[in-house]
DNA sequence: GGTGTATAGTTTATATATAAACTTGTTTTA
DNA sequence: TAAAACAAGTTTATATATAAACTATACACC
């Protein structure tokens, strides 16, 4: 059962290249909304988790600039402003000012760290459950393969 | 080298699930990015791409309603309203009534058809590239991976 | 020490995405 | 057949994403 069943697509894929870019898309795009759903009853989104995610476990106590969240993303930086506007409206982050007056230091708030303890915690089992539908062997395959793409564009 | 090493960050990852899904979000987000940057010159986005490419091959003579296109493309249907709206305002698709008035099957136009054409014969090729990296086995590898995942859901 | 350049963040315009409420049209069923 | 239920599409409000233009700050170098 694989894509093709799931959409009922009418034709084959052209090539198994592209069939399996067009797994990557939909697999990827299935385990977001997923974790949309997951992160719901928290009052979060899931982009909103894994910033906050990023600032718990790289952002030591003087937090991270919005600049290298930006860069850990892969999202413009534009984005960035956005995303802190919501997380600072709804007091899970704060912005403090740093020594170079032209960066943004990011850091939980207490509110902020004790919500990312308990969705942290919870998500911690989704994805165990969720992934490990593929034994370490199989992981370790899909995560060389993911590397080797990445490496080649 | 892997993510932690792309993204320059300080700690592993907790574990090997948590660091295969996120191989899968970002191998995605930058393949999609890719994607992007390559139709730009086409005046398409990868997502007007990969709606005007489910119209040409699945969509025969009559095309598709707006329903079975967010089927096929696993979004919301109020989306496919606003694509379609700037499609149709590029002359790419028209909706056409259908039988049944509350559908709307969508069609290429002659110009869509030949723009598609022309994108489409470079992005056969492009493919082909980003994802010969790996070889049929390690394809048809990731291909099952992707769906054991998407079942697991 | 002032000028040019680079960097961080914001603003604006636009595209993609969702959920919820709504309109219109079809089908079911009582 | 009239009422209820369902289905397709749109609208509205909001979140995420980009590129480009802008402001403010820092630094390099003559």
């Amino acid at each position: 059962m694989g894509l093709k069943e799931e959409l009922n697509l009418s034709k084959d894929f052209v090539s198994v290249e592209h069939e399996a870019l067009l797994n990557l898309y939909y697999t990827t795009i299935c385990l977001k909304k997923h974790a949309a759903e997951f992160f719901a009853p928290y009052g979060l989104t899931d982009v909103q988790f894994n910033l906050m995610l990023l600032l718990s476990c790289h952002g030591g106590t003087e937090g991270l600039s919005q600049a290298r969240l930006s860069e850990m993303m892969l999202v413009n930086r534009a984005n960035i402003t956005g995303l802190i506007d919501r997380l600072e409206k709804a007091r899970f982050v704060r912005r403090t000012a740093a020594e170079d007056r032209r960066y943004n230091m990011i850091q939980l708030t207490q509110k902020g760290q004790k919500l990312l303890q308990k969705a942290d915690a919870a998500y911690a089992k989704k994805v165990q459950k969720v992934m490990g539908v593929l034994n370490k062997t199989d992981l370790q395959t899909l995560i060389k393969a993911c590397g080797k793409i990445r490496k080649n564009l």
